[in-house]
Parts: C-alpha cells; sequence; structure tokens
DNA sequence: GCCAAACTTGACAATAATTCTCAAATATAA
DNA sequence: TTATATTTGAGAATTATTGTCAAGTTTGGC
C-alpha cells in the first residue's frame, strides 16, 4: 500500500470524530478542504483500511455502514431515538467467543454485537 | 392488517425453509407457485412481518438482508467460506443484556449478535 | 535527481438491494 | 353488497456502493 494523502486524510477525519461517521458524514468533510475528492476514492480507501484492519466497518445499522477507528474490541449501541451509536465495552458479553466455540466446534474469527435501545439522553 | 394470500406464502415459505433466506430466495421459490408475485409484495410483506414481530430481518451479512422465521432470542454464525448461516443460542452471552444496561443506564430494547467464522465442515 | 513499475486518483457509468408510485384488485365491516 | 381501507403488480426511482479507465502520484533502484 503506497502513501496517498486522499487515505491519510480519510484515516484522520475518523480519528478526529468521535462519533461513528458514515462515508457520507466523512465525504462531507473531506470536501471542505479538498474540493476535488472522490467518492470513489473514499469508498476505496475506506475498504484499504478496513482491509488492513487499520480502522473496522460497523454493518447493521440503518442502510449505510459506519466506520470506527477504535480497532480494539467493542460493540456498539445505537440509539433508537437520537440515532447516536455508542461503545460499549466488550467484557458485558462474558466468555462470549470460548462459550459459542466449545458449544458449537467452529472456529471464530471476529463476532459483533449491536444493541438498540434508548440511551440516557432519550430514555427521559 | 388485512389477510392476503401473498403475506401467507411469505411467511410459510420461510417457516419451510430451514436455512435463513435473503428476499432474493424467497422470491425464487415463490415464483414458482405463483408467476406474478412482485418484488415490491415481498419487500413490503417482509417488512410488515418483520414489524409485527412475526419473522426477524438479520442485517450485517454481506449485502442483502436474510429473514429468520424463528423469534426466539438466539444469535447468528455466518461461516466465512461456505457462507451458511447457523443459529447460536443465546445463552453463550451470559448475563450480557444486564451487564450493559447496568454499565451503562441505557434502555436495551434489542440487540443481535453475529459471529464470523469457520463451522465444522470447512474447519479442515 | 531521474525513470520505470506499481499504485492511486477523479469522473462518472454501472450495479444491487430495496423502496416508491399508482391504478386495479381484494378484503373487511356494517 | 356496498363503501372504506388494505393490498397488489408493474415498473420507475432511490440509495449505497463498486467498477472502469485514462491521467496523476509514489516508490525503489540507478
Amino acid at each position: 500500500m503506497n502513501y496517498s494523502k486522499q487515505r491519510e486524510t480519510v484515516l484522520q477525519t475518523l480519528r478526529e470524530n468521535v462519533v461513528h461517521p458514515t462515508a457520507e458524514y466523512i465525504y462531507d468533510i473531506m470536501r471542505k478542504t479538498d474540493k476535488s475528492v472522490s467518492l470513489a476514492t473514499l469508498y476505496r480507501n475506506l475498504n484499504q483500511l478496513t482491509e488492513a484492519g487499520k480502522i473496522k466497518k460497523i454493518e447493521g445499522l440503518e442502510n449505510s455502514a459506519h466506520y470506527d477507528h477504535n480497532i480494539h474490541e467493542h460493540y456498539h449501541f445505537i440509539c433508537t431515538e437520537c440515532k447516536r451509536v455508542f461503545d460499549i465495552p466488550a467484557d458485558v458479553a462474558g466468555d462470549i467467543v470460548k462459550n459459542t466455540e466449545e458449544k458449537t466446534g467452529f472456529v471464530i474469527q471476529s463476532h459483533d454485537v449491536i444493541f438498540h435501545g434508548l440511551c440516557n439522553d432519550c430514555k427521559k
């Protein structure tokens, strides 16, 4: 993977935005400083960075994928009211991988947990 | 929700197919007995049945959604090799909901767990 | 520094999954 | 058995994402 200014910007945009943005959101931000960046370039870079394990793609939320600069094991919570995405520490799930491997015999390469519900701001 | 023959067929097709089919798969089966059923009707009914809690939509697998007639709490495992979707009992995750609610204060309405890895046939 | 090979880009066409629109058909309740 | 509400089929429309390709950029060896 060669260096590219655009890819650097994608990664930095993700790191600077605590939210878990969609491609569209990142695109809007990138266009502010680079009027000519292309959507294809963005998607290409998001895929490459995901492939390289530098970022994580979060699927299963609404229609479009979200991206996460935090690649440590953790889960996600999406508020059904305000649609914000929150991080959930992985230890809430106990020995989920070990338990599942023992019960099934399958080899687990990765797993994702997504919660839906009301965040503290919206539950009132 | 009024009665409709097509919706009945959607539900029955899902129940008779132990796999976790996509809309496309269900569509192919329905076309065998009803040459004139429309894709829009299928998607409408899948959404209505999901809304009504009679089936469950599984997102986050490949590009298209899968549907599940089993609405009891359970998780899914997708084999990265053969792409089949397996059911995983919910007890592998311990008190995941209680733990998460206690740790965050959020109200959890639902949660999904998706594993990726190799099934017993493919791990050899 | 200069060059060739490999990689990346922007523009935009193409695709895939799903949703929308609307007139015609069907179901329901009185 | 009729009026009202719901559902359908057909196909156009939409949305997110990927593919194509010529032009621009990066890199490692000289």
